[in-house]
RNA sequence: GGACCCGUAGCUCAGCCUGGAUAGAGCGGGUGGCUUCGGACCACCAGGCCAUGGGUUCGAAUCCCAUCGGGCCCUCCA
């Protein structure tokens, strides 16, 4: 920790001070200050104002006088700003070496929030019946830097992906393969999760307008799916198997990776619910219904809202029946009915386990708490959910993550050969509304290419297939965080495609340049020196921003906010170009001075690549 | 009808949780900068009644209420 101690200690400097003038206790704040305004400001000169009636501006130059900073070297004086703020100012001669000493260990930045606690992360959980779109990167990016979040907060997570290989949308292709004769090979190698999701399900689904009877089919092929002994329930497997693998194939290109996969239709038959749904009625968390529009039903109440029907009439459960079981077992609520087998061998050599009914290989991944990513379209059940765990177990205990849906700009839906009414329009895999994962990747992967060949005439083939991977993966991660939780991300194909300005190439470009910097020259950097040569405002801007990390690393765990690592990085990658561009590293007038630069240069390149790990980006040598 | 989310510069957004100094970026527009580490860059200019109206407060883009505009959810579908 560099700058969160140092604000805790001033923190606790100022709480001490309060003490001897016998103040009420009131809760301020110790935070990085804007430029001009010193380094650290503190706002407790206006709490005090009511309580000693006196002006900020007053107490602001009385409190000034009272720190004593002879245990706190990085700390050069404290300022009474005539607006009432204190200012606190970093001596950087001392500063600098303790910055640039800790942001080289490999820990940097790590925060000790979890204390290796065990907790859930179930992210992209998407029906095995097509191919993923744009929509489901949010899903999966936003999952993926959460887990990377929380393990740098030191939590134990484990990574789940819930395989809804039982609902209609499966029995819908299923549909396709079994009436309307669709082959169960895909034409002319095209990628099997893209043919369901293209051709197969879209075809299907359209021929419902037309054939009432075959709509009526899905229902009963819904049925013979959950018979696992049918033959249609085998050719499901099969298909669904299929897709699935396809899919882990994007999201393995996409850098991300999970710890086990859980299929619906185990769940539904290790007769989780039942004893959840024994649980519920016991705990009176639910209730039967006898008569009005509900007659027949087990419902459970939603505050606010009407009740929820759990079991049908006819006795059949709901799907929301299927969430609350599964919701318990994340959190180890529930004896493990599931065995565990090894499904693949990951892109990035771990190993993905699945669930199984048959032998008798036992795993945990369950944990102590439960984050599950979903879009905000599902609050209202995911409530019903968190609301029930928490009775189960602690307040707090099952988080639902959720985030605002992409949808596609009209420009967009006009290039699918679809038109629009407003500026932008939802995505609908019925309707073939949606751009796929895949052809996003590729697109972006051919356009870093070419602009990277464009600019380098000695790379090979290999390294520029390299960066253009790098940089395309990394592109699309950014832009699936960067932005707030909720907003809408309205994704433009053509706009996808920027790279300069508020994009992840500049971050990565400003990683590339410090590299040439290190390459061109025969000076090793030699760390043990001192860095207080280091004393440009370039210089001083760039050191605090590295030691900033922590700040933004711990409250990116606090409030569960990836966006903030993504603003942290491009702040960073913006000061070390400005940094770059305004102070000539190799023509540093003396051997000690260069020294000095290029341990900064390290240093910025080692916070930048853990920053951007944190994201799954990676940072190119060269580009 | 009920629930939730959004509204900040021409456009896309940050800041709002945790109220305080001069409301920040990027794109687009305008100007300047490579005989010096890579121009996917840097430096600068123009552009804002922070949707509207009330309230709380010494102080509101930020908290509360209402209104308007946009989105989304609310099936014995999954």
């Amino acid at each position: 920790m560099v700058f969160l101690n140092l604000l805790e200690n001033i923190r606790s400097k100022t709480d001490e001070i309060l003490e001897a003038k016998n103040c009420e206790p009131v809760k301020f704040s110790v935070e990085s200050a804007k430029p001009g305004f010193g380094d650290i400001t503190c706002n407790v000169p206006f709490l005090l104002s009511k309580q000693l009636k006196k002006s900020p501006q007053e107490i602001s130059r009385e409190l000034s006088e009272m720190y004593n900073f002879d245990d706190m070297p990085q700390i050069k004086n404290v300022e009474s700003h005539p607006s009432g703020y204190l200012n606190f100012s970093i001596d950087y001669t001392k500063f600098n070496d303790l910055v640039i000493g800790l942001s080289l260990q490999e820990n940097y930045g790590t925060l000790e929030f979890g204390n290796n606690e065990k907790i859930v992360v179930e992210h992209t959980s998407v029906n095995p019946n097509k191919a993923l779109h744009v929509g489901h990167i949010r899903n999966i990016i936003l999952g993926d830097v959460v887990s990377k979040i929380l393990k740098k907060a030191n939590y134990d997570v484990k990574i789940l992906n819930y395989v809804d290989d039982s609902g209609l949308q499966v029995a819908d292709i299923i549909v396709g393969f079994t009436e309307l004769g669709f082959s169960q090979e895909s034409p002319n190698n095209e990628k099997f999760d893209h043919y369901c999701g293209d051709t197969v399900y879209v075809k299907t689904t359209e021929k419902y307008e037309s054939d009432k009877e075959l709509e009526g089919k899905r229902h009963e092929i819904l049925k013979q799916i959950e018979d696992r002994t049918s033959e249609v329930s085998k050719i499901a497997q099969t298909i669904t198997r299929k897709v699935l693998n396809e899919q882990l194939k994007t999201v393995w290109n996409l850098g991300v990776f999970y710890d086990c996969l859980n299929f619906e239709s185990q769940i539904i038959h290790s007769k989780l619910w039942e004893t959840i749904f024994e649980k519920l009625k016991s705990d009176n968390q639910i209730k039967y219904e006898n008569e009005g529009d509900n007659s027949g039903c087990w419902v459970i109440p939603a505050d606010g809202e009407d009740d929820k029907i759990l079991v049908r009439s006819n006795g059949v459960a709901t799907y929301i029946a299927k969430d609350i079981p599964y919701a318990a077992w994340k959190l180890g609520l529930v004896e493990d009915p599931f065995h565990y087998k090894i499904h693949s061998t990951q892109k990035n050599s771990q190993t993905l386990y699945e669930t199984t009914l048959e032998g008798d290989n036992k795993l945990n991944f369950s944990g102590s708490k439960v984050i599950t990513v979903i879009d905000n379209r599902q609050i209202r059940l995911q409530k019903i959910v968190s609301g029930l765990m928490a009775k189960f177990k602690e307040e707090g205990a099952y988080t639902h993550l959720g985030y605002e849906s992409v949808t596609l700009s009209a420009d967009t839906v006009k290039s699918l050969g679809l038109s629009v009414d407003g500026e932008s329009a939802q995505m609908s895999g019925r309707k073939g509304l949606y751009v796929n994962a895949d052809t996003v990747l590729e697109t972006l992967t051919k356009r870093v290419y070419d602009e990277s060949k464009s600019r380098n005439e000695n790379l090979s083939e290999s390294e520029l297939q390299n960066i253009a991977n790098i940089v395309a993966v990394g592109t699309i991660r950014y832009e699936m965080i960067k932005p707030d939780l909720d907003k809408i991300i309205t994704f433009d194909l053509k706009n996808s495609l920027r790279l300069e300005g508020d994009t992840c190439s500049y971050i990565q470009y400003s990683y590339a340049r410090a590299s040439r910097i290190l390459e061109k020259t025969d000076v090793k950097p030699n760390f043990n020196s001192a860095f207080k040569l280091l004393s440009s405002e370039y210089e001083k801007n760039l050191i605090k921003k590295i030691a900033m990390f922590d700040v933004h690393v711990n409250d990116s765990v606090n409030n569960l906010s990836p966006k903030v690592i993504a603003k942290y990085s491009y702040e960073l990658a913006v000061t070390f170009s400005s940094f770059y561009e305004h102070v000539k590293v190799l023509a540093s007038e003396t051997t000690e001075l260069l020294n000095a630069r290029l341990c900064l240069v390290v240093s910025f390149q080692k916070t930048l690549k853990t920053s951007l790990g944190l994201l799954g980006i990676d940072a190119p040598e060269r580009m």
